[in-house]
DNA sequence: CGAATAGTGTCTTTAAGACACTATGTT
DNA sequence: AACATAGTGTCTTAAAGACACTATTCG
């Protein structure tokens, strides 16, 4: 049998009428992020608000950062998402990970869309410092964000939300929502703002310490009490990996 | 500015030129299946002899079962993976999982074109009852498998098996992989063979009898020594994450 | 009985949880 | 000195690692 023939030509149907071609319909391809940041101790999402054009669907509503895959332009999905990301943020190396992908026939109505969706973690710090005009910051309360959002990108932050959520409990991800300089209380209080939840001092800076993650630098945060060591991401900074969870959640 | 337009139409260019068309080129739009089943005690891969039509990309080889979206057919993503999965195995309800995207301007030489890829555990048992004639199954040797593969398939089975490694050290999923019916040892050797690595027998048993995972039967393993106990998944076999890894690799 | 595998128990080890205690700055 | 936050130490706890020991079947 054939192999990547198209639609129609696959496995048990009309044997031998093979066609090589690719004359069959395509569905749409975008790719849509969720880029996180912390702002006033709260995790926010940033959201894009739509266009009303003729035919645009959604109008005005709020969606995640995204649009089609340029085949001119970008040379594969991640390079895609690296765009998007910067002409919202200005951002240009984040954190960036695959979250996943979601397709259907009724998504989108004009027609069977495929997106191929990203999540990113950018520093407060970069976070205001070259938004695009139509992008805003929205705080996440329960999982999810004010506005109705357009297609079903609530579906797709929820699931972004959850992967972090579930990610920070063993992993270093929230390093990469601090700013360039930082304090252990600092990072602590990030991962608690992520999980929603409060965590061990002690535990929580033997984990830190112990990973090969961060690294002192020479300058300590001044304060109104005691001053606390200024740390900052190593060089080589892939995230860490942890062999426990925080809580095991009863 | 307009939000979900074509290429060309994004943020910053051209502006004021909104097109909400949908004239513009699309990329192909695959779905790809990494199968795993253990057989012989070693963990092996469904893969597909491709076709040598005109036009056909890498005529003959080898590569993981998939193929074009039918918009028309398939209703979502993963309702294509099962269907593909389907096609080739037999297999209706296996456990499904997304792994990832892959898509550039050169993975196909056809043109852009991303692939939707997942990964699914089946159990020996129905490896072989209703395989394709095309399909064939190969062992896994140190994360590869001995036929060059077709596309950019043997880094998509690279991560899948990175995948699958990874979420052994924490997780349920070997018991995807065992028949109706299993012993705890039997449930152990597939562990093994999966991460490659010995485990202790009383850390695991300890593991899995205190999950809400597997319930014994009224009935043993008879075999040339002591017989085992029996067990089957429960109903509700939904994967279980244990908060520690197995070994904490040094 | 001995061989072989199933299954249990006991002691150690590791890293987290709880929480007290010390340290160091500001006002 | 009072206070607030940074940072350490000590004891407990949970679950895994090591490994010996018992249990049950067959030949």
């Amino acid at each position: 049998m054939a192999g990547r023939q198209g639609p129609g030509g696959g496995a048990g149907d009309r044997p031998g009428a093979k066609r090589a071609g690719l004359d069959f319909p395509r569905p749409l391809t975008t790719v849509d992020i969720v880029i996180f940041t912390i702002r006033l101790e709260a995790l926010h999402v940033l959201l894009v608000r739509r266009g009303h054009g003729e035919g645009e669907p959604f109008p005005d509503a709020f969606a995640l950062p995204g649009g089609f895959v340029d085949v001119a332009r970008d040379a594969d999905l991640a390079a895609c998402a690296r765009r998007k990301l910067a002409e919202k943020t200005g951002v240009v190396s984040p954190y960036l990970e695959q979250l996943g992908s979601w397709g259907s026939a009724t998504r989108d109505p004009r027609g069977w869309s495929a997106t191929h969706a990203y999540f990113a973690l950018i520093p407060a710090s970069a976070a205001d410092a070259a938004l695009a005009a139509d992008a805003q910051w929205f705080p996440l309360q329960d999982d999810n964000v004010k506005p109705k959002l357009a297609f079903d990108h609530a579906e797709i932050l929820q699931a972004a939300v959850q992967r972090l959520r579930n990610k920070v409990e063993y992993t270093s991800l929230p390093a990469y929502l601090m700013p360039e300089e930082f304090t252990l209380p600092e990072l602590q209080r990030t991962y608690e703002v992520v999980l929603d939840r409060l965590l061990e001092k002690s535990a929580f800076r033997t984990r830190m310490l112990s990973a090969d993650l961060i690294e002192p630098i020479a300058k300590m945060r001044k304060g109104p009490n005691r001053p606390a060591q200024l740390y900052r991401l190593k060089k080589k900074a892939a995230p860490v990996y942890f062999a426990r969870t925080f809580n095991a959640p009863e």
